[in-house]
DNA sequence: CATTTTATTCTACAAGTTGTAGAATAAAAT
DNA sequence: ATTTTATTCTACAACTTGTAGAATAAAATG
């Protein structure tokens, strides 16, 4: 899977945010503050298209862009990537290295205590 | 903090995994099948050394290199980065994502609760 | 139909990153 | 004095990214 550059994911941010699929103008009128020119956002499109994050379909000669790829299944990817790239793709590994930085706040020990709890009724 | 080039994290990967300081000879010669030239390491160290995250020291004519960032430092703040991306900056986000998923192992599990079991204790 | 408007695609280009390394230089060894 | 060695300079192509004007095609309008 290719990356996203930072622009380009501000675009698909909005994608994912709204009803698809979406013309350019609904996604422009998305876009906070006048941020780009309309042939930026175009190429921005393009790119992601060429990347494989993006459709496009024609209704007569306006286009509309949908997602191929959610931003869960972009979010998990990534995650995945990263596991592999810094953890040997082990989830533990990262958790326990976290852990050891004393990074992990309590919110997070209860949430994850939750998890755990619930998942061991299920068992 | 700036980013590692691939070829540049595997510089650092040898000279963390080494006592420091390392001359470049002693970094060359744990690089596997000769994969690059002097001048190509020397380049990567130079732009590590840009980058801040290694230093050099001269004995005499001798460049001996350190590392200032740690691989744990590194890994940790890349990690924070990789969060405050994808998951609002919380661990627990990201856990649940990847629950959610079902992308944590047993073993992952395991170690949960383990850690979470010691720490109740502790408490 | 001729012309203007609109939608989309092409082309461009500078700045930055990355991989790659030869040329030049300086210092030391012979 | 000359060769060897260690380090720094310079280079450069490929790729990515941000940015958008120019060109074109198609539709709407007078």
């Amino acid at each position: 899977m290719r990356k996203m550059s930072e622009s380009e994911r501000e675009i698909m941010k909005i994608i994912w945010a709204h009803k698809n699929p979406l013309t350019n103008k609904a996604i422009i009128s998305f876009i906070p503050n006048n941020q780009w020119k309309v042939t930026t956002v175009l190429t921005l499109i393009t790119r992601l298209i060429d990347k494989g994050f993006l459709k496009v379909e024609k209704k007569g000669r306006i286009s509309l862009y949908s997602y191929i790829v959610s931003e869960d299944e972009y979010r998990t990817m990534c995650s995945k990537k990263f596991l592999d790239e810094f953890y040997q793709g082990s989830f533990k590994n990262f958790f326990a290295a976290l852990y050891s930085a004393d990074e992990i706040s309590q919110s997070d020990f209860d949430k994850l205590r939750e998890i755990l709890d619930k998942r061991e009724i299920v068992e």
